[in-house]
DNA sequence: ACTGATTATGCAAATACTTGCATAATCAAG
DNA sequence: CTTGATTATGCAAGTATTTGCATAATCAGT
């Protein structure tokens, strides 16, 4: 399982509550990685009993106080073995593509309707990505340099996404008929 | 969950056993769904006891009796009420993107076998695609038709994978330096 | 003052998926 | 004649994820 491991990425660089993750997931790695508030919250407990993470209450008056979590000196050495180790490709399950694939159950205009609201999805995923781009083009000297890993998983994101509304349009070619 | 819907648009088309039903999970949907034979076998038991597909013992000397699956009635209704219900959109949970993202703590030559050998395996599904795709052409009038959808199915993966492999090229140029 | 979004956390139950094991026959190749 | 691949099915246990509920304060806007 690879939760814990995006998490520990996340970690590594940072101390963080579970609720700083969960933000941090939505903005760094949420185009290629997507985790649920309930699923960092029981995985940073599971973490924290194995002893790959520690946790140092934060208290807040009011607010419920906050569990501010960092790596040890164990889940640093999980870390590296884990990014030494291949990983598997992967996994895909989309059911859009299984919905297409038995479309003739169905009529045209409703595949086409759907293709189109995806559509909307993926050119509003596409316009951010291209912003973050602007930004990261704006950088220079070090700053840029320490960016340049997460530069590249963006890019990933806007090939594939650029890919998809190609595909898109042959689909909508089709459909229109 | 869609697994149950993915089953059930390769029943539609043609009654048949857990075996069978992996089978067309690798040949035809294969690209986009992924489905072991536990998760098939499970299945298969949880919808029969909910009466969307129907079983009749197909009984085999010397092998193991067939287990024959068909969509009942109920099935039927089931899988038009899921086609006509919009489907989230694909959740991602790509590790590769994840290690690439924490990248900074392993040297490039580690990342970059690690990405070449990825890409390789993107080669070689092109490579089948393309395959099925050149079949296609071929083809003419009805047979030509009848399969409209499904190579549109191709389509997304041939263009995902021409994506994949643009991007690995950045992805190498980066790592090479 | 109220409303709704955001911050911040969590339990419990249900559902889904993976891993490891297990059986057992047929068929093709060396 | 034996080895390994293919056909064919499944249980049991462990792991992971989803869904629904629950609490409670702050802040911005109306």
């Amino acid at each position: 399982m690879s939760l814990k491991h995006a998490i520990m990425v996340l970690l590594e660089t940072e101390a963080g509550s579970g609720y700083d993750l969960l933000k941090r997931f939505k903005q760094r790695l949420g185009f290629f990685w997507q985790a649920s508030h309930q699923q960092i919250y029981q995985q940073l407990k599971v973490m924290h009993q194995a002893g790959l993470i520690n946790c140092q209450l934060d208290i807040q008056q009011g607010k419920p106080d906050r569990k501010v979590y960092a790596m040890t000196e164990a889940g640093h050495e999980e870390l590296l073995a884990w990014l030494h180790k291949a990983c598997k490709p992967q996994k895909i399950n989309d059911s859009l593509l299984v919905k297409l694939y038995g479309g003739h159950l169905l009529d045209k205009s409703t595949l086409l309707a759907e293709v189109r609201q995806h559509k909307s999805q993926h050119e509003k995923a596409l316009l951010i990505m291209r912003d973050i781009e602007q930004q990261y083009a704006q950088l220079q000297g070090a700053e840029r340099d320490n960016l340049a890993l997460p530069f590249l998983t963006l890019r990933r994101g806007i090939l594939g996404e650029q890919a998809w509304l190609a595909w898109a349009e042959e689909v909508e070619m089709f459909l229109m008929e």
